[in-house]
DNA sequence: CGCAAGATTATT
DNA sequence: ATAATCTTGCGA
């Protein structure tokens, strides 16, 4: 299956994340439907962890889009983002729930257990990779759009995004 | 150099 | 509600 090109990275972030849901997440020998994602850009989004400006973590967000984000969260779990819009705008969608045959994973920290995703995945540019992309998926029904789970800060902004 | 906080999850 | 557990980021 065509995987997603860079020009379905290369645009505002919000809208990447709400297209992403439904489709297909592939991994090895993994593939599953994105069923949970949210949105975090810098400048704006005190939550997001480019919200300061470029550090040693978040600098591949405000990279070219179409790559992995990796991250550890509380020393314990890896969470699996992609970058998005165009270099110099730093953003990326955190995915937060996928479903497997047979499977529902929720919860970004679950996805990267169960996958085996870790910091070794981190920048993988999932426009050329044969390992980790993505593809057309499912045709959605619709989604909801609530505020972001986990954080403390810019609790206002609706952009996590729940496939119906 | 030291320390507090963090885009989580399982358990009490 | 809280522990687990470590990297990042900020202050001294």
């Amino acid at each position: 299956m065509k995987k997603l090109q860079f020009e379905f990275y290369n645009r505002n972030v919000v809208e990447v994340a709400k297209e992403l849901l439904g489709k297909k997440l592939n991994f090895g020998e993994f593939s599953g439907i994105i069923t949970e994602v949210e949105a975090y850009r810098g400048f704006d989004d005190e939550a997001s962890h480019a919200y300061k400006g470029p550090t040693k973590r978040s600098s591949i967000m405000f990279d070219n889009p179409g790559f992995t984000y990796i991250y550890l969260i509380y020393g314990v779990y890896y969470c699996l983002n992609i970058v998005t819009e165009e270099k110099g705008s730093p953003s990326a969608v955190l995915i937060r729930g996928i479903r497997l045959p047979g499977i529902n994973l929720d919860g970004p920290g679950k996805i990267c257990r169960y996958l085996g995703l870790n910091n070794a995945h981190n920048g993988i540019n999932v426009v050329t990779s044969n390992e980790l992309y993505l593809t057309e998926g499912v045709k959605i029904e619709g989604f909801l759009a609530t505020p972001r789970i986990g954080i403390t800060k810019a609790t206002d902004k609706k952009w996590r995004f729940v496939m119906i």
